[in-house]
DNA sequence: ACCCGATTG
């Protein structure tokens, strides 16, 4: 950029210093350290073009660039709702263009572009995002789909490789880029949308640019979150070691685009039972306010299935006594593992005489928008995963949200119009939640991270920069983990070729080891099949209740086999693929037709990787045993066996466990002594899921560097002779 | 007697 003949507004004086936007800058640097550029977002009285060019992101277009020519990282702090997520990737890839015009002698102040054809890559936590934020982009800017604007998610690449400057992209594509173009230098920019979010990959992502920052002082970074979570991201990427403000790599600009207002309200007095209580709280907006759709924020499907059924009787009742003046209540239950048609019914809108609730897990908060809500009920409770590194098993528990998590639901209230929120909880109560919901890199396994970075080219997880660093026993861990599969030798190097072609499936490390084990037990078919499918959840249909139920859990006890849950699953794949992969069939036997087709496409997938590999294609045909064998190959680190008292335990660590009612094998009647399973999962108590019966031998034979040393061959050799 | 939500050249 040459500031002297770009033909905008005095905020590009970068020359003397002393612009209003740089005394601006500076002062509110020193007072809370950020820019704060207040707009006004809602004019009734514009077309949508119009509408869309005053969107404040639009409106800021300047300061944008002003800032990117400044410092390499921008943290920019918006409301949903702004426009951000498809109005950021247009101005950045604007900026980048000019840049790319630039006289490189006047390039002391300017980002000059490292090459040829920069693209800017905006990453999204979603598939379903990246490719409708695309999808929008394009219409926006009037060009086709997969041309100017292109998205890469994990099963489609739609980008036209000499065309394409705007990319979107699942995180998870960017950290596998990486693998092959370790510096990203088809990219001019980045951005990080949704950060707030912290995902895993979103960590790993933040953690990888940190480094390739340092290398490449052109590349731009845009960290895209909607919380106040901006002070923590923009100090991670400032390089700058001095006192001197002036020399800071990056900045904060926050776009103060809240929609509207929300009232928060909150319970007097602590809740018993939020369930009940969320009732009488609709009951209650119902009966006070006139207007607007309630949103009701639960932490899972039996919990909402039960408000929905009361809700229900409620606004029976209503109808049948007629009452004057109030409107009709309209309740729908919202939450991922309803069926798809089920799920696109929260989007119907209705007459005025009637009031639409829907009764949701955090789905709402997190992956969907539903328009025209202005009340929010807030159990103030989430169902959450968490890693426990001493059983190397997961617990899913309901936990209280965090702060950021409360005022993001609330906020699901403003979008149209003012709007209220009744928190179920004191006020008290909201000041002692934790600000932040922990990122989930802390409460991960850590097996495949680690094993990716180190395939990335980092060997020292304890000195890599993450934004919040996981817990030194998570890493521990993985790496005994990956080290008993093979994948890491003793210095803690991945190993040739196995640990680095383990790091190249999109798979927990077991699922990989179980893999490029296959052909040497002859199913590479099978095992391809098997892995498949258990990447993808709830190929059986739940019906809520009565005669589907009882007609489902028969289907199910039908396709259910002695041989346990992942052979089940093999001759469930195998019988969709002879039906012609046709609906009818899935739906005839109660499966999940959807998830059914979701495997065809990840078994596509793994089998490309697999070919890349020049892996052996081999079927076992009817021998059931070797892909049994072939499956500890992978899990072996996963094996229990019935003690007396009819629970199980696991061979390493002793924790009791059960089988999970969602397994094939819980209704069979006699239950086998040995098994290997996919996970565990804690809830009511320790279940195993996917659980297959084995041979104990098959352990000590296929796993000997696992088994058979120290204390762990004393417990094997005093189960073996208990129980076989 | 029971699973929040995502996701991988």
């Amino acid at each position: 950029m040459n500031t002297t003949s770009s033909p905008v507004t005095p905020t590009h004086a970068v020359i003397n210093g002393t612009d209003l936007l740089e005394d601006r800058h500076e002062e509110q640097l020193r007072s809370d350290e950020k820019i704060c550029l207040a707009f006004n977002q809602h004019n009734k009285h514009v077309s949508s073009d119009e509408h869309r060019k005053r969107l404040p992101v639009n409106r800021f277009r300047d300061e944008i660039e002003y800032l990117m020519t400044k410092y390499q990282t921008l943290v920019i702090v918006g409301e949903t709702g702004c426009g951000k997520s498809t109005q950021l990737p247009q101005i950045v890839a604007q900026i980048c263009h000019q840049w790319m015009g630039t006289d490189t002698t006047t390039a002391t102040t300017t980002p000059t572009t490292d090459h040829k054809h920069p693209m800017v890559a905006i990453t999204e936590p979603r598939r379903v995002a990246a490719v409708s934020l695309a999808a929008r982009v394009a219409q926006e800017m009037s060009v086709e789909l997969g041309r100017e604007v292109g998205y890469a998610i994990g099963f489609e690449d739609c980008v036209d490789r000499q065309r394409t400057r705007i990319k979107f992209v699942t995180e998870g594509i960017l950290v596998n880029e990486l693998m092959s173009d370790p510096l990203v230098t088809s990219y001019g920019a980045i951005i990080v949308d949704e950060a707030h979010e912290r995902t895993l990959n979103t960590d790993i992502l933040l953690a990888l640019l940190k480094k390739i920052l340092r290398k490449r002082p052109a590349l731009r970074l845009v960290v895209s979150s909607a919380t106040i979570e901006c002070q923590l991201m923009k100090e991670y990427f400032n390089f700058n070691a001095s006192s001197d403000r002036s020399a800071d790599t990056s900045t904060v600009l926050c776009l103060d685009g809240r929609c509207h207002p929300v009232d928060v309200y909150y319970s007097r007095a602590p809740v018993a039972d939020y369930v009940k209580e969320s009732v009488q709280t609709v009951i209650k907006i119902h009966e006070r306010y006139q207007f607007g759709d309630i949103l009701v924020f639960l932490t899972g499907m039996e919990e909402v299935d039960a408000c929905v059924s009361t809700l229900k009787d409620y606004a029976r009742s209503l109808r049948e006594k007629q009452t004057p003046g109030l409107r009709k209540l309209y309740v729908l239950p919202m939450y991922a593992s309803l069926p798809a048609t089920d799920q696109m019914r929260v989007f119907d809108t209705f007459g005025k005489s009637v009031r639409k609730v829907i009764v949701a897990t955090n789905i709402a908060e997190i992956s969907l928008t539903i328009p025209g809500v202005s009340f929010i009920v807030d159990s103030g409770f989430v169902k959450m995963r968490f890693y426990n590194p001493r059983t190397c098993t997961d617990s899913l528990v309901v936990v209280p949200t965090s702060q950021a998590s409360a005022q993001q639901r609330a906020g699901r209230a403003g979008r149209e119009r003012a709007g209220n929120a009744f928190r179920l909880y004191t006020e008290q109560a909201f000041q002692e939640l934790t600000p932040f919901t922990t990122p989930e890199i802390q409460r991960s396994c850590l097996a495949l991270t680690i094993l990716q970075l180190k395939a990335l080219g980092v060997n020292n997880i304890a000195k890599f920069e993450f934004i919040s660093p996981p817990p030194e026993r998570h890493v521990v861990s993985a790496l005994d983990l990956l080290y008993a599969l093979g994948a890491i030798g003793d210095t803690g190097a991945l190993t040739q070729p196995l640990g680095l072609q383990m790091a190249e499936f999109p798979l927990h490390p077991m699922f990989a080891k179980m893999l490029l084990s296959s052909p040497g037990f002859g199913c590479s078919v099978e095992a391809l099949t098997i892995c498949a499918v258990l990447q993808v959840h709830n190929i059986w249909q739940q019906p809520g209740g009565g005669q589907r139920a009882l007609q489902a859990r028969r289907a199910k006890h039908e396709l259910s086999v002695e041989e346990g849950d992942l052979i089940a699953y093999l001759n469930v794949y195998n019988l969709f693929v002879k039906a012609d992969k046709v609906r009818s069939w899935a739906d005839r036997h109660y499966l999940n037709y959807k998830a059914l087709v979701r495997a065809v496409e990840v078994r596509h997938r793994l089998e490309s990787v697999m070919n890349r590999f020049r892996m052996r294609w081999r079927s076992a045909g009817d021998d059931v045993d070797a892909v049994r064998r072939c499956i500890v190959a992978g899990f072996f680190a996963n094996a229990a066996y019935l003690d007396p008292s009819g629970n199980y335990r696991t061979v390493r660590g002793d924790h009791e466990l059960h089988i999970h009612p969602q397994s094939v094998l819980y209704t069979r009647p006699r239950p086998p002594k040995w098994v290997v399973f996919h996970e565990v999962l804690h809830t009511s108590q320790q279940f195993m899921r996917d659980v297959t019966p084995i041979d104990p031998k098959w352990l000590t034979e296929l796993a000997p560097h696992y088994y058979q040393c120290g204390t762990d061959r004393e417990i094997m050799e005093s189960k073996l002779t208990n129980n076989t």
